[in-house]
DNA sequence: CAACTTTCTGTAATCGCTTACAAAAGCTGG
DNA sequence: CCAGCTTTTGTAAGCGATTACAGAAAGTTG
């Protein structure tokens, strides 16, 4: 009867020889069965490919389902966000949360209640914290929030990295493109960037911080503009993986070549954004498994923390080493 | 016994005095049910603000389960496949079809079969199409492409509307910024452009068409460099409102003012994207209800068929009459 | 080996919704 | 007023999982 179908708990409880509760037992890793039957069903469910229906267990009262807001205000098209997504929806798939659309109102907040969220680009004093906090409802913020659960990237690690990378490559003159500062991703990168130089002792010039606002487009007018201004460097760190697009574009435009004149350093390692740019990776996948995890903690009523997830210097093809004048 | 508990079929079949059937039927918009009783139900249906369980219904069979397959190149970041995206999922939704993550191989074809697809940026001879034509796998295409099921907005006559409103303003030289002629899109805005300007008896001047790709940033460069390379034209027409806001910059950056030196034209009407933009609006929650609609076509095993969905020209800041030289 | 425990497994109710089928109600005309 | 329709509504059986609860099997003990 159950031809061609996709299997179903009833098909492996037969093949096996057990009965659905069994098998379910065995599934959600329950006590109380013989290692031998525990086997044999599991070694059936690979056979069949057997994939639980989500649908069918969150009937069940099971699957809860969790919303992620992102700040009004926050362009969605970013591709941070857009990437993060992706990789937020597989995760909470994965740890059998089952993600909803979540339509909200002006001021950010759901209209329909879900078990918990998951906040992006939140600020810092974002009345909706307050908010979810009062309602005591579970959530997780990707940012550092003290007091909440939340995930973060080690971005002021990440940028020390990135500084220190130009650093050792000889280059003094090292210029900044940051994010706005209003995004705390930007003030850390800025703030790894200054312990770097203050580590190596190389003084701090504000004007070789450059003004950015995370796009491309501001990214190129800014650097162009500085350059033609007469600012001077042999190495730009810019704040993410879409600025350093634009700065190179920008330095080309004004005869620059990348590296051998300036070496450039991203954020992010975005693929399909700056595929030869030597950059800082964020792991996005394990930033939205870490977020998920969290989140089930928050569901089960466990106590606030945060966790640094760590990122990684990737060294491709727009730094060398400072060519030694003359 | 069901306090404080989001309502389910029954609170609303008990609140309406009829059946869960009745409500059911109601929901569905199945035939047999009284207007009055109908009319009752749906009264009941909003003041509890219920909304069916997706969950369940899956459950029941009716959910059949699709997947959007993006085109093996496109980028995801691009916010015209963000909006549709979303759009689709909740127009899929509506339709009573659920939307699947869907992993694809390194060719872009689906790993875990959905009963349905939607192809997006599927190229002319996307080997995609045969294969799924191949295995009479219903499908829908957001694009032209006769033969298959089509949605496509109305690029041309889109083109021609914008190109229309700055001949209608007094402008005569009126360049044109292009997507990539690999995009339909593209195609088709360019030949809006240039039937428009036949029909104005204005001669079609190849040096006044800008090869974009769709790029904010490219779209910067390449009006920059032309008009810094002589070029001059007192009206744009950009093909896409990213592009326009690259034009935007750049035309302020060689110290020309919008709309008073030079009227601008975006396209696609993107929120966030270029507030104050005069623009072609496409409707992307229409195009998404078509496709959903097509997909249950297609589904229902009819015979292909594609259907345009018209646009709009929606006027705003950065047009205006051409001032007459003193 | 009887009498208990303890471990393991099966049974059946349940979640919220859809829908085939049956039943009831409303018409019609003679 | 009733037979014979048609329209409207109710009933109940699933859909695929989970999980109390009960029952069977296996293990312990005196």
């Amino acid at each position: 009867m159950n031809n061609q179908q996709t299997p179903t708990i009833q098909d492996v409880a037969r093949l096996a020889g057990v009965s659905t509760g069994t098998v379910s037992r065995v599934l959600n890793q329950r006590p109380g069965v013989h290692p031998e039957t525990r086997a044999r069903v599991l070694e059936v469910v690979q056979r069949l490919g057997y994939v639980p229906m989500q649908a069918a267990r969150e009937l069940t009262g099971k699957g809860d389902t969790v919303g992620i807001l992102l700040a009004p205000g926050v362009r969605r098209y970013i591709p941070y966000f857009v990437l993060l997504f992706e990789h937020l929806s597989e995760a909470l798939w994965q740890a059998g949360l089952r993600l909803e659309e979540t339509p909200t109102d002006p001021a950010g907040l759901p209209l329909k209640p879900a078990k918990g969220y998951i906040l992006l680009g939140a600020h810092d004093h974002d009345p909706r914290l307050e908010a979810l906090a009062q309602a005591r409802t579970p959530h997780v913020l990707v940012g550092v929030y003290p007091g909440a659960f939340w995930v973060a990237p080690d971005d002021e690690g990440g940028a020390y990295a990135a500084t220190r990378h130009l650093l050792e490559l000889g280059h003094r003159e090292i210029a900044h493109l940051t994010g706005q500062p209003q995004h705390q991703a930007g003030r850390e990168r800025l703030r790894g960037y200054r312990r770097a130089l203050e580590a190596y002792q190389v003084p701090y010039r504000p004007e070789l911080v450059l003004d950015g606002d995370f796009s491309t487009l501001t990214a190129y007018r800014v650097v162009r503009k500085a350059w033609e201004g007469g600012l001077r460097f042999s190495a730009l760190f810019a704040a993410s993986d879409e600025m350093a697009v634009g700065a190179l574009a920008a330095l080309e435009d004004v005869g620059q070549r990348v590296p051998q004149d300036v070496s450039l350093v991203g954020y992010d390692d975005l693929p399909e954004v700056g595929e030869q740019l030597t950059t800082v990776r964020q792991d996005i996948a394990e930033i939205a498994r870490t977020t998920a995890r969290l989140l089930k903690e928050a569901l089960a009523g466990a106590a606030p923390h945060g966790i640094r997830v760590p990122v990684r210097l990737v060294v491709r093809g727009t730094t060398c080493l400072k060519e030694v004048e003359g």
